[in-house]
DNA sequence: AAGGCAATGTTATATAGTAACTTCAATTTG
DNA sequence: CAAATTGAAGTTACTATATAACATTGCCTT
């Protein structure tokens, strides 16, 4: 299984050029990058690309086969330490549900939102839930609970893939 | 380590008297299984208590090596089955952000809570989130996106651990 | 040029989870 | 009651996910 999660439907990928949001998210990374002081190597450059093939979330083995071709000694830890890195500088995003990732679209912003994971076409959308966010903080100030990471994911069917799209 | 998740402290083990929620659980399970026709068998139950002997997340390896002693031919599949049986019959939960599992205690109730992880006690309180559950939904309509299932986590420290406890 | 340091290479292993087939035991049904 | 059915558990083998520990490289500093 080289593709994604699952193999997929995409629909997201026929209604937009999807290069833009790959040059996009490159580019933001090499700023970031940049402003921080940080490195953005050849190899953690290659991964979040290959992240960005999609919107799909990608897992680290499926990163480990398509990096190989190109970086022939890459092992697990390359691939997991390039992830560490683009985790730690708020890059992409770790799904947890399916223990897989995806480029983030809002690095440069807050980096914590939902993700709503389509179990049709398998591709992943952020969400900032502003108002999710604040009833979460709400929930836990009353809890007595310091907050210092939040996981929030929804599996569902999204607007694309819907059978019936009357609704919104 | 054949403990949990990680070394803990216990804030809440010293406060009030386990064996209550233990019997509680089980007690529950006994009856919910009964009315649903399905079968709460020796390694089933037995892997529930074990899922209850503390307020942590367990790993399913932990839980192999908890119930060998007892069931001498235990596998992987023999735990991850009757894991698979208690999340179908919403006896326990899994914990997506550390690939571990709590018992439910909400399992005659709605099944789907938010998850609070103490990251010092490593200890997990399930609560019932209404107002974040709703504010989700909101949001999801609006995205005309239709949830089969949420996962909401948060990883912080609890109120038991929290230096100063003033607040609530 | 030498030393320090961050990144990567390398080997090995730990941890998590599933597939496929077999055996067993309880229940139904002829 | 015996045969058939079925759900649970045994068994073997494997796939997938992730990390530890140490060696090497190459850049940057002094």
């Amino acid at each position: 299984m080289l593709a994604s999660v699952s193999d997929p439907v995409k629909p997201d990928s026929l209604t937009h050029d999807h290069t833009g949001c790959l040059n996009k998210a490159i580019h933001t990374a090499e700023q970031l990058c940049a402003e921080r002081g940080v490195r953005l190597t050849p190899i953690r450059r290659k991964v979040l690309e290959l992240v960005w093939e999609s919107h799909q979330a990608v897992k680290a083995y499926d990163l480990l086969d398509r990096i190989k071709p190109l970086e022939r000694t890459a092992k697990p830890a390359t691939v997991y330490r390039a992830l560490d890195f683009l985790l730690e500088q708020g890059l992409i995003h770790r799904v947890e549900s399916l223990n897989a990732f995806i480029g983030c679209s809002c690095s440069d912003r807050q980096h914590e939102q939902m993700l709503l994971i389509c179990i049709e076409c398998h591709e992943v959308e952020e969400r900032p839930g502003v108002a999710v966010m604040a009833a979460v903080a709400r929930e836990l100030e009353q809890a007595g609970f310091t907050i210092h990471r939040k996981t929030i994911e929804v599996h569902g069917i999204c607007a694309h893939c819907s059978p019936s799209r009357a609704s919104s």
